[in-house]
This record gives C-alpha cells, structure tokens and sequence, in this order.
DNA sequence: TGCGCCATCGCATATTCATGCGACGCCACC
DNA sequence: GGTGGCGTCGCATGAATATGCGATGGCGCA
C-alpha cells in the first residue's frame, strides 16, 4: 500500500476516553511492528481523519456518544473496506457482542484484557483472524449450541412442536388453529406452555431456543 | 475433582490415528500442567473409558469411521457434562465448523496449527474461553455479518439489519430501541421497510425470510 | 382409584405489533 | 439545486400476542 514505510502495521484509535487514546497509542509505539495511525474521539472524526490517513487497522470503542461504535462499524466498513476493524470495549453485554458482530466488526477484545492480548489480538486480525477475547468466544460459540445439546433440553410434546412449527411459518394464531382444527384459545393454552418450558416470553424467543 | 492429584488438566485424546495420538500425548506429557488422561480411537471406546478415568477436557477429531466426532458430540457432553469439549482436526469446511458448533463444541482447532497454539488452546478452554484457530474464528465470525445474503435478497440497510439482528435476539421493539437509543417509531418505521422490501406482515414471517 | 400429564376450550386484560399517514434533516448524485 | 434514499420521529387505530385463572375429558401408571 505505502512501498516507501516498512511493514509496520497502521493502527487508528476510536474512543472518546483521552485516557485510553493515550494508553493504547503508547502501547502501539513501543511495538516494534506497529505505528498509530491516528487516534479520534468518535466515529465522525475518525470517518473524515481516515481519508487522509488510511489504517489497516482500527481499534473502535462501543458506547460512545453521537455515534455509537456498532452504529459505526458500517460506515467505517463501507469507507474504508480495506480496513480491518476491531472492537475494543469494557462491555461484555450480549447485545453488544452480537451487534458489533453483525455489523461487521473482524474482532471483539475487552479491555480488560493484559496489553499482551491486544498486541497479539492486532496481529491476529491483520493475518485473517478473528481474535475475541476468551468470556466474549464463548458466547458466540454459545449461540451456535442453542438449537440442540441442551442437557435439561425441556421436551416439547408433539403437538406443542407443531404448533411451534406452524407459527415458525408464519401461519399466526389463527392460521394454526385452523391448520389443526383446533381453537384459537388451544393454540394460545399450549403456546402458554411452551414459554413455561422454555423460559421466554415471546414467540420470537421461543423459536430461537427450539431451532434446529 | 480429585483432590489426590495436583491440578494438572487432566487432557484425554480422541483420534482414529494412532499417530495423531501419540504425537498429541508427548505433547501433553511435555507440558507442566498437563497430562493425558487417556487415548481413545473412536467415540465408543471414549464413552466407556472416561467413565472410569474422568478429563477435565477432551480433544476431538471429527470425520472418525463408525461415529463421526460431531455426532459423538452430544454424547459425550451428556454423559461428562463438566467435562469440555475442544475439536482437533484437519478440515475447515463450513459444514464441519458449524456442526460441531452446534453439537457442543467448546471450541475448533486444527491440527495444522503450531503445537504451542493447542496447549494455549487447553488452557483457555477450561478457563471458560472458546478457542478457534483464526481461519475459523474468521468464518465463525462472518456468519453474524451476513445475516442474510440469499440470492433474491431485497437488500437491506445496515440499520435495518441492526433492527432485525435485535429482533431476532428477542428483544422486541422496546428492548431493539433502547439498545439502538433511538425511538420506538422509529423502529417501527424501518420494520415498515423491512416488511415491504421482504413482502411480509408479521416480524416471523420477516425473520424467516432473512436466515441464510 | 387417585395422580399427573396431555390436549382441549373459555374469558378477561394488558401489552405488543402492524399499518397508515404524515413530518424533518442529512447526504449523495446528477 | 432538485431528487431520492436513509434515518429519525409522532400519532392513531385495529389486530395480534401475552398472561392469568380457570374448566373438561382421556390416558397411563402405581
């Protein structure tokens, strides 16, 4: 990309704390293979700050104010598509996780994590990796086990799986009732039991833990 | 567990070659806090043999001749439920990734990775992480930012997806707009969009429509 | 013969969702 | 310098869903 630089790697730094700009912008230069590219206090800044001085890599916090970090996955992604992004965040919630996931994020570190971590976590993501942190891996392995493997797997009576499977059509209260030449009041008693076994308390909910 | 023994991960081997097996256990013997509780050619001598000699982890190689490791799975984690389960093996194909995943994999490792990567892996796995070898945290990864990519796919924006993504997790349109910190309307707007680019009426109707 | 589970059904209420019919600001593109 | 897509927001109404608190009958099992 730039033949007259070595290979070092080109970090840019998105967080709206200076104390941590600071920090992991220390971190970076005392490594040997790494320069910071740039550091910004939002996604707005950095979006503009990037055109002129393009990263292989950005380090991007989550919860951040005006733009939220996840909110600024996409626009950093169809900006700059080169870039590898990777979220470094205090926040372990599920809906962060996921969401930064889907939005295109390439990583997901704490930064909670030992300094050692985000240098290697770096390295990781510019050679084609995906480096999570261990807490953050094992929820989004998690939700890949979901549909089967539970161990207390609450077992559904057949006819609460078909009408399960009917509303996962999209057939609706009434549409099941009729597929089955049951009353509307039935499909709602066994639904009723089907949030009772599962624990949840949509229908949404009830079809994501019973997918296969 | 057993108090008898000093805190070595007790690590037992699951593989049809015997020499994947013996080069694993030299590996095992040779680090400090390890050791090999046992080598099985197959599913069935692993279920009966960790009755009687219990590991606090299990390496796994999938595409085994009678019981297929994705499919041994499952049993394994019935009968040794505290006991993790880290897949060891040659392939990287989605099909292998996902369902070992989904069968209960605590994490997926290739045999190709450098032997320091699969004691680091052990060692994170039992201290609650979920190791992957980059091309497959990589892959892991990408299925959360393409939740749908199907072929007649009316594309959807990016915080359409965001809404859906929300959604899907059950979160419902409250939870979707605090998380996203926008309005309640406002979600309703773009579940507007959402349902007439898809040309469906109900939220289950909208999600099916968007699973790959 | 009583007990528990399953399937069926009813009614009432509260919450959520679906939909229509608007609005505004921003930005890219022509 | 308009046009269109995107994202935001509001209000209103009817439909659908969630939940509570019931009931009846059949069936297997101790």
């Amino acid at each position: 990309m730039t033949p007259t630089q070595p290979c070092r790697l080109r970090v840019a730094i998105i967080d709206d704390s200076a104390d941590v700009r600071t920090a992991i912008r220390n971190l970076l230069n005392a490594a040997p293979d790494m320069t910071c590219a740039g550091v910004y206090a939002g996604i707005v800044p950095a979006l503009s700050g990037l055109i002129n001085a393009p990263a292989d890599l950005a380090l991007v916090d989550l919860r951040m104010p005006e733009i939220d970090g996840s909110t600024g996955l996409p626009m950093l992604r169809s900006l700059f598509p080169d870039t590898q992004l990777l979220v470094l965040t205090m926040f372990q919630e599920d809906d962060d996780i996921f969401r930064a996931l889907a939005n295109g994020a390439n990583g997901y570190l704490l930064k909670s994590d030992p300094p050692e971590s985000l240098l290697a976590g770096i390295r990781d993501v510019v050679s084609g990796g995906a480096p999570m942190s261990p807490a953050i891996a094992r929820r989004v392995v998690q939700t890949f086990q979901r549909p089967l493997q539970s161990p207390d797997n609450p077992v559904l009576t057949p006819r609460e799986l078909a009408i399960l499977t009917l509303l996962r059509a999209g057939r609706g209260y009434k549409g099941t009732a009729a597929d089955l030449s049951i009353s509307v009041d039935t499909v709602r008693s066994h639904i009723r039991s089907i949030y009772q076994k599962l624990r949840v308390h949509s229908l949404i909910e009830a079809l994501a833990k019973t997918r296969p």
